[in-house]
DNA sequence: TTTAGGG
DNA sequence: CCCTAAA
């Protein structure tokens, strides 16, 4: 552990100066569909708990994150720049070598600081860093002391649920149980305030240790140092968000809580997962409703084609074959110490077993993801990373291509669904219903999700290898492919897609004449023809993508045809004609 | 089967 | 893109 403090340390140092500028926002603005993060706060903690050692890097990690968020995505929140300006003192104490501009930071050594940030996408989506804060700060406690864990985990399980419920309010209603806990000390503290970078100087001078710079002058893996105040002041300082937690642990018996912590997790799970390429690209496709997936279960996970980052829990899928024994304590260690406590049951033990009894949870299809080629110091993941890896990878890709084809079956059929079950499979197919790539192809998927390639090409290059794949995916269209459109339609007009297809897209298989009017449709509103109830500065902002690539000249011809083949071709009674040939 | 329209 | 209703 303490190597790979000292290595990604070490990166940090060495990478830290370069630029941000490569950074994406793609990351950040995936969130607004995120808040079923909620759901696996709770465990979130947990995972955080559970990695004793890593704590600068994890705090380094935040801050970069902040940064990254502030400086880089503002259009995110207004939250941020409270956040920066928190962040930005603290930066300043605390690091002098991240003090750079925003622009000087290294996207590859953020995506190293976002592993240890666990859940970056989820902390975004959630809109709220409190949680991730405390996190950081459990991290960072436990990093301080393994020692006399094994009293009071009472105490532990507490923390736990603070930290799951005071981020409950920063969410939408679906966490409404959370919220009805009352746990004194984190009661008091009202999270919204703290939301708002919101900045309590008082505390923070109170608190503040003279020039105690721990983060540099301490080095990792020390289990002589016990966690004193004083780590809780410089943890203080990251941002007013922390301070519920630190209140909570200041308030009470820190040590005895962060320890206990602790103790929940010396059966360390550890972080598995970062999203890769694939995934975030997934994340950001525009349809995704998170809310969807918890409402339903075992249908949504064949419908479902946008695999989730999510907690590395998951990788409980197909739970049975790849939990390995840590992981299985880990898990009962909490629901015990979850019974120990007097607070309610459900708040604690719901997403462990959510996760076990909801398939939904398990069919995110992203289990190989979690084996995290990025991390290259983890040890154990590696272990039962390729089973996993073996297990899921052809069904890794289930909910993304298994979306079964409603409606009128296209060409291609899939060879087989579902068939497959095994005693020893049960689970595993249960999960993934549909197992149907080679494990070649997987494992091609796999290695692409590492490439750098622009959307457009990962688009096409999955459309091209999964050429014989039933499912269509979404294919961009070109302008020429949108003149030729437009073409058709002045000489056939609106509604006749059919013909229009025939004759103009004789050759592209893969525009049917509802894409065809789809596509139209888009285009109408994006050029503004529509008189719709949004202005035209709304809708094309909304449609920028269309806008964006399609010449100017185009949407004049959209207009002009827009007005001489009005679209919703409404006969004055209000029923569409039907154009006879 | 095809189109319209909503999601 | 997907789905359903309507023609």
């Amino acid at each position: 552990m303490d190597e790979k403090c000292q290595r990604v340390r070490m990166d940090q140092e060495t990478h830290f100066p370069k630029k941000f500028a490569s950074m994406k926002c793609q990351r950040v603005k995936v969130d607004d569909s995120f808040a079923p993060a909620l759901e696996d706060e709770a465990v979130e903690v947990q995972h955080l708990l559970a990695e004793p050692k890593t704590d600068h890097v994890s705090v380094d990690g935040v801050l970069c994150l902040g940064k990254e968020k502030s400086s880089k995505c503002s259009e995110t929140n207004g939250f941020s720049y409270g956040f920066n300006d928190g962040m930005g003192r603290n930066i300043g104490g605390l690091h002098s070598h991240i003090t750079q501009g925003p622009d000087d930071l290294d996207l590859g050594v953020l995506d190293g600081f976002l592993d240890e940030v666990d859940e970056v996408d989820d902390i975004h989506a959630a809109n709220d860093f409190s949680v991730a804060y405390k996190d950081f700060i459990l991290d960072i406690e436990l990093a301080e002391k393994v020692s006399y864990l094994d009293y009071t985990p009472c105490e532990g399980s507490r923390l736990r649920n603070s930290s799951s419920e005071s981020q409950s309010p920063g969410c939408s209603g679906s966490s409404n149980g959370a919220a009805g806990m009352s746990e004194s000390s984190t009661a008091t503290i009202p999270e919204s305030e703290s939301k708002n970078g919101w900045h309590n100087k008082s505390v923070k001078c109170k608190l503040r240790r003279p020039s105690g710079d721990k983060w540099n002058s301490q080095e990792p893996g020390e289990d002589s140092v016990c966690p004193t105040s004083d780590d809780i002041e410089d943890l203080d300082e990251l941002d007013d968000d922390a301070k519920p937690l630190i209140s909570l642990v200041s308030g009470k018996n820190a040590k005895k809580v962060v320890q206990a912590a602790k103790a929940g997790t010396s059966a360390r799970q550890k972080r598995l997962r970062k999203p890769t390429k694939r995934y975030i690209e997934e994340l950001s496709d525009p349809k995704s409703k998170h809310v969807m997936e918890r409402k339903s279960d075992l249908s949504a996970t064949l419908k479902d084609k946008r695999p989730k980052i999510r907690s590395h829990d998951e990788l409980h899928c197909g739970g049975a074959l790849s939990c390995t024994p840590k992981e299985s304590f880990s898990e009962n260690f909490n629901q015990a110490t979850s019974k120990g406590t007097d607070e309610p049951l459900h708040l604690r033990s719901k997403p462990v077993s959510e996760r076990r009894t909801n398939p939904s949870f398990i069919s995110k299809g992203r289990c190989w993801s979690d084996t995290s080629q990025n991390e290259p110091y983890q040890v154990r993941p590696v272990k039962f990373a390729p089973k996993v890896l073996s297990l899921t990878g052809p069904s890794a890709q289930a909910p993304f291509e298994s979306r079964p084809r409603r409606g009128r079956p296209k060409k291609s059929l899939p060879l087989s669904v579902g068939k497959q079950f095994s005693s020893s499979l049960a689970i595993y197919n249960l999960c993934f219903p549909v197992v149907e790539d080679s494990c070649a192809s997987a494992s091609t998927e796999f290695l692409e999700s590492e490439d750098d390639e622009s959307e457009d090409d990962c688009v096409k290059k999955r459309i091209c290898k999964k050429s014989n794949d039933r499912r269509k995916h979404q294919r961009m269209w070109t302008t020429p492919e949108v003149m030729k459109l437009i073409d058709g339609i002045a000489q056939y007009g609106t509604g006749r897609w059919t013909d229009i297809k025939k004759l103009m897209f004789s050759s592209t298989a893969y525009r049917t004449p509802i894409d065809l009017r789809d596509k139209w449709r888009n285009l109408l509103r994006a050029s503004g023809a529509q008189k719709r109830k949004s202005n035209k500065k709304e809708v094309k902002e909304k449609l920028k993508d269309v806008v964006r690539s399609l010449p100017s000249s185009v949407f004049r011809r959209v207009r002009e045809l827009a007005s001489l083949h009005p679209y919703p071709r409404f006969s004055p009674g209000g029923r569409y004609i039907r154009r006879k040939n």
